[in-house]
DNA sequence: AAACTTCTGTCATCCTGCAGACAGCAGCCC
DNA sequence: GGGCTGCTGTCTGCAGGATGACAGAAGTTT
């Protein structure tokens, strides 16, 4: 199952790759490409979804904000992914923010022009369809680790696939760079700053993982593995 | 938002809808239809998924169990929707149970056949990502209230929504008719079955609802709507 | 109609993890 | 360098809700 969805991932890093020159061209023209600085909002719930993003550099953060305030973060976005895509479907208005965790340069594609090139280039219909499907199978998985998990597993699970998506495997250790703060792990993980620092510091004195505000290290990946179960 | 998500679910229930005569019948050449009893079920996670199902008849419910056995039940799917979709996406096995919660109707597609049914009717194609669409939307609508809200809020938002999609309303009161046992709300809304009797119990002694085994009865639409906030 | 099984209703008990408070650090700006 | 501001580390009390146990009601089977 990792394997299905490193495989669907690699798909969508390409989803234009296969397009000839003419198409990329056409692509290019549609396209408008942006630097966003640090902390920076890139749209936010209720504006008009008039385009979507393509992820050429940095991470972003898609988030949303209950009743009374709290945040919680949606998911984190990568290099090479897109987000803000429901524009494709037709839906009329973002319902998260989304906002830049470092500098960041994405590609702006408006909605309506992006569906007439979908129509030119068909073979886009069903990568775009697997995209959808690939965001709906993290969901189902994040709903399963929130109704079954506790809070040392989620944020174990978290660190894990932090660890195998974005880590460099240095020995048969993991090094993760730009690390989040607590806070935002503890949105990822719907649990509390403290509790994530507590798990954390656990875990480090366990010696399973290593970290401060800059990096994390994952030393022994089989006992997160085990933890999780 | 509400009335987007109706928008949507209509178009997905005509899925079919705008299909010439011609491909009607070619449609009807592929799809093979089954009944299947009551509590039988339909699919097995880890069966191959070789084809996709529409709904005709009845209610079906989608489940995981956790390695130590507790399930949770990840969708309800209602007549007129379409289920083990993933199959279209190239996803080779299922990863939940599909089991019939009444005696059910159900078309069962194959998915190569679908797909180049799908490419000699291109319309289907943004319909198919739509249909994915809306059910990410609903998952992403599920994260945010198992983070957000607490177990009384979690039920009284099912049960809003039970009403809202499946009841009849009479006068300003609205039926629902075949309800679910306590123990599957429960695997829908993340809490035990215990909770979810004394959080019935509560809103029935304060006349917001009224239910036996059978049926459930809504009263005060909008003290449940107040109650979520 | 008797014997089962499955669901509902209710309590008492226990525990995970949240919330508040505060001290120590690091980075940043003046 | 000095003073902000924001992040980390730790402790304590508290509460929402899980769990187990059991009795009664409703369906099902024979």
């Amino acid at each position: 199952m990792a394997e299905m969805t490193k495989f669907w991932y690699l798909e969508n890093f390409n989803l234009f790759k296969e397009l000839n020159q003419e198409s990329m061209k056409e692509l290019g023209r549609i396209t408008s490409m942006q630097e966003i600085a640090k902390n920076q909002p890139i749209y936010f719930p209720r504006e008009p979804s008039s385009s979507l993003f393509f992820l050429k550099k940095g991470r972003v953060k898609l988030t949303r904000i209950s009743g009374d305030g709290k945040e919680m973060i949606l998911a984190l976005v990568n290099m090479g992914e897109v987000f803000g895509e429901m524009a494709y479907l037709g839906e009329g208005e973002r319902n998260e923010f989304a906002t830049a965790l470092d500098d960041c340069i994405v590609c702006a594609i408006n909605k309506d022009e992006f569906k007439s090139f979908v129509e030119q280039n068909p073979e886009l219909n069903l990568k775009m369809t697997r995209l959808i499907g690939l965001k709906l199978k993290r969901y189902s998985e994040r709903i399963e680790g929130l109704v079954f998990k506790d809070a040392e597993q989620r944020v174990a699970s978290f660190i894990l696939k932090l660890a195998d998506e974005n880590g460099k495997k240095i020995g048969d250790e993991i090094f993760v760079k730009p690390f989040l703060k607590h806070q935002d792990i503890a949105e990822l993980t719907a649990t509390s700053r403290q509790t994530v620092n507590s798990i954390l510091t656990d875990l480090r004195q366990k010696r399973v993982i290593n970290f401060d505000r800059k990096k994390l290290i994952v030393m022994k990946r089989d006992e997160l593995v085990k933890k999780i179960g």
